[in-house]
DNA sequence: GAGTTTGAAACT
DNA sequence: CAGTTTCAAACTC
């Protein structure tokens, strides 16, 4: 294999102790984000094996939860030693995920690098999306190679699960056995197998006892959120494995036949639509499609050099990852929130493990699950945000598309694995950016749909996807708190009984059309342009869509992913979920006490427009979503009273000026917030600090309320000394507070005549509507990107702190400027 | 169901 | 980047 000068550089950079610059090696602050890192460290070894075609160890890509050390005060030198540690743990867990064996404390610290079991159940998110990679944002090469860093789960341990799984070798499809001396990694394969299986009804119940009894010997919550953290990664290993094997074995194929499909789309030749794919609405594999381009054909590597190890592709311990991730998903938060926004809960199985991880593997269960869209994405719209059960079902209409083996195998495997990465990408999807090139925005930009898309599971509604397969009404229920339910209730019965009638029809319709369960009635846009609610939302129209001339269907995917790069090339979020949740988009350490399924605590991330409807039609997009207006929005007579977490703007405005010496009170409650060492200090991330800007006058100056995002372009007008003061961790986004999401109560107290208009503050936007999204998606990368964004958004800034890193933080910039 | 309104998306 | 056009959903009648 070519050494190319990248690779040459990671080797040399591998051998000289993984520093970026002579300066930043003498750095503390440097060797301790180097050992936080897993890229550092995992995937540039893993990726100097793959070059050298040595076999060093399996790097320790143990995610040590930079957070939580930090949290904790860990010491450099604990950190160092927990590092080193992660490389044995990382075995060691490895091993215990693919056997699934009854976890022990023990083994929960050793998979919990830091030896905390609670730090990844107060960070679910981070310890997901840590051992995610969105695929899609692979620009550099950085995710492939950890992707495909050494992952060799043991052979006693395929078998088994194998055979469990799939049944016994000689039951298997002959594509299995093909494959099986080519050596080519099986993980689509055997999940096609399985889905064939599947569909034949023959190994429904035993996958589904299997899975459920594993999952349940698995019961120790925290292992399995600490499993999930190696698992996710490993899986997405695997997945991508899997899309290797397509790239080699089934994309040649099926690119000629989108070619081909694309020329005559463009001679409008093609008819659209197509028998197999009747009735079935699948999710567009975007963002797996996207990396699976951009990995193998655009990047440098070639696709064997991807693949290194044999028993890595074809491990079948994708399963067990993906049990794990449900496992990790179900686990407390995860588990509830799918269940609360379930649709048509009773179609469930009982068991949330049984049903996660039969729909993944493309079991043709009868079960209904919700989809959401997308980048991962993701309900666009509210449902987007359901990244992880839209994604599951994703596999499963995939199944149903293709409903012959030699579909399978011309286009089921390929589909399947990306679903599969699709699932697991988007499932633990959140901070891959973090490792993966910290200045690549448009990478952390489009991460952050997945971040949302997973966290917004307050938003999601279930996909209601029996419907979508079966082409059923199976209303979906719209995810309403009760307290929400109840004003609703309320305002109805204040209606005449026509209204009342009307505004039923549209909550019936509402929920029937709930995100997940839309209709395009396009016509000219060829469902191929955000107007089309399919194609915004990633998945493809089906049957009971209205629209013509569509485009957007399984047999053009080539076009379709075409076009939806064109768009993502002029908005990196236009497929991001619209409506996110504050809590969990804010911050990766909420706490349980957050209910995550709250609407209130749900903003839409762009904010609405609205001019006439006084965001109180649906013609609003929070209106719609039904979430409250936010900072974000620039409408005008903002009436929308939907939700309370974030409180709507005007409300705020309005008790503001009623109350101006409440806000400076909250001006002092935030000031003390930033300095309250318990409450920040523990949070070294962004997205932590970032809560300081959503204080508001009626929330806890600390709690996660009430985000702000357009006071970002304002961040720059926060008194430094107020900064100064703070109890900031070293990080990256230590730097980054003042710069992006300043309180906006900060602003509003030098401006109380602001929001005399009953409107949302940010009608004036200052900045584009991603581009707070862009800065908060950098600063998530805290310890790894803190350099990168530094230079970009404060370069003329000096250390805002006297904290106790604070050299660290000007070495960093310093560093940098040279 | 036709026509109108609305606001997001797309275009210039 | 602001203004305009296009588009499809939402809404009204």
């Amino acid at each position: 294999m070519d050494r190319t000068p990248e690779a040459n550089r990671i080797a040399a950079t591998k051998s000289s102790s993984i520093s970026s610059s002579p300066a930043v090696q003498e750095s503390p602050f440097s060797n301790f984000l180097s050992n936080l890192s897993p890229l550092n460290t995992a995937t540039t070894a893993s990726y100097t094996q793959t070059l050298l075609g040595t076999n060093l160890p399996t790097p320790p890509v143990v995610f040590t939860s930079p957070h939580i050390n930090l949290q904790r005060e860990t010491s450099f030198l604990e950190r160092d030693d927990i590092v080193e540690a992660g490389s044995e743990v990382y075995k060691e867990c490895n091993t215990n995920i693919v056997q699934i064996q009854n976890p022990s404390f023990e083994e929960v610290q050793l998979c919990s690098p830091s030896g905390c079991v609670d730090e990844y159940l107060a960070y679910p998110v981070e310890v997901d999306s840590t051992c995610s990679a969105d695929l899609r944002s692979q620009r550099t090469n950085e995710v492939p190679r950890l992707l495909h860093s050494g992952f060799s789960p043991g052979k006693e341990s395929n078998t088994e699960v194998c055979d469990i799984m799939f049944g016994s070798p000689e039951n298997e499809a002959v594509v299995l056995s093909d494959q099986a001396e080519k050596d080519l990694p099986l993980s689509s394969l055997e999940m096609s197998q399985a889905a064939i299986n599947q569909r034949d009804g023959k190994k429904t119940e035993e996958l589904s006892r299997f899975i459920f009894e594993k999952v349940r010997e698995s019961d120790v919550n925290s292992c399995l959120v600490s499993r999930a953290q190696n698992c996710g990664e490993n899986a997405v290993k695997l997945n991508r494995a899997g899309c290797q094997y397509d790239e080699k074995n089934a994309s040649s194929q099926s690119r000629e036949d989108s070619n081909e499909r694309k020329q005559r789309v463009q001679k409008g030749l093609v008819k659209e639509g197509g028998q197999n794919e009747r009735g079935i609405r699948r999710h567009l594999q975007f963002e797996a499609a996207k990396a699976y381009k951009f990995t193998i054909l655009g990047n440098s590597e070639s696709p064997n050099s991807l693949t290194h190890d044999g028993t890595n592709s074809r491990s079948p311990s994708i399963l067990t990852n993906l049990k794990s991730l449900a496992s990790s998903h179900f686990d407390n938060r995860a588990s509830s929130s799918l269940q609360d926004v379930s649709c048509d809960t009773s179609q469930f199985p009982s068991s949330p493990y049984e049903s996660f991880t039969s729909a993944q593997i493309g079991v043709n269960s009868t079960t209904s699950a919700p989809i959401h869209s997308g980048i991962g994405l993701h309900l666009n719209r509210i449902s987007r945000s359901t990244s992880l059960s839209s994604d599951i079902f994703s596999s499963k209409k995939s199944t149903g598309y293709l409903s012959t083996p030699e579909q399978m195998l011309e286009h089921g495997s390929n589909n399947i694995a990306m679903n599969s990465s699709s699932i697991l990408t988007s499932a633990v999807s959140g901070k891959i950016y973090v490792y993966v090139a910290s200045n690549q925005q448009e990478s952390q930009a489009v991460t952050e749909a997945n971040s949302f898309t997973f966290h917004s599971t307050d938003t999601m509604k279930p996909p209601c996807h029996s419907m979508l397969v079966d082409q059923e009404a199976a209303p979906c229920e719209v995810g309403m708190s009760a307290s929400q339910e109840t004003d609703e209730v309320e305002e109805l019965n204040q209606l005449s009984p026509k209204r009342k009638r009307q505004v039923q029809h549209y909550q019936r319709r509402d929920a029937y059309m709930s995100e997940g369960c839309k209709r395009c009635n396009c016509r000219r846009s060829k469902c191929l342009k955000l107007y089309c609610e399919c194609f915004a939302a990633g998945v493809y129209c089906v049957d009971s869509c209205a629209c013509v001339n569509c485009y957007n269907k399984p047999e053009f995917e080539d076009t379709v992913l075409d076009i939806r790069q064109q768009i993502e090339a002029r908005n990196p979020l236009a497929f991001t979920p619209k409506v996110v949740d504050n809590a969990i988009d804010s911050s990766p350490n909420f706490t349980e006490e957050q209910d995550l399924t709250t609407p209130s605590s749900a903003r839409h991330k762009r904010g609405c427009n609205c001019k006439k409807s006084k965001c109180l039609k649906r013609y609003c997009e929070c209106f719609q979503a039904k979430v409250g207006c936010s900072s974000a929005c620039r409408c005008e007579g903002c009436k929308n009273t939907f939700g309370v977490t974030p409180e709507p703007v005007y409300n705020r405005a309005k008790r503001w000026e009623a109350h101006p010496a409440e806000k400076l009170d909250n001006v002092k409650g935030a000031i003390a917030c930033i300095k309250a060492p318990g409450i920040i200090h523990y949070s070294p991330t962004w997205e932590g600090i970032s809560d300081i800007s959503k204080l508001t006058p009626l929330s806890h100056p600390c709690s996660r309320t009430a985000f702000s995002s357009a006071s970002s372009s304002n961040s720059a007008k926060i008194p430094q000394a107020q900064l100064s003061s703070s109890q900031l961790q070293p990080s990256g986004a230590h730097y980054d507070i003042p710069y992006d999401d300043t309180p906006e109560i900060l602003e509003e107290t030098s401006n109380p005549t602001k929001f005399v208009k009953a409107s949302s503050p940010n009608q004036k936007r200052v900045s584009p509507p991603q581009s707070r999204s862009r800065l908060r998606e950098r600063s998530p990368t805290g310890l790894r990107s803190g350099r990168k964004f530094i230079l970009q958004a404060m370069p003329s800034f000096p250390p805002l702190t006297p904290h106790r890193n604070s050299n660290e933080g000007t070495n960093e910039i310093e560093n940098d400027d040279k």
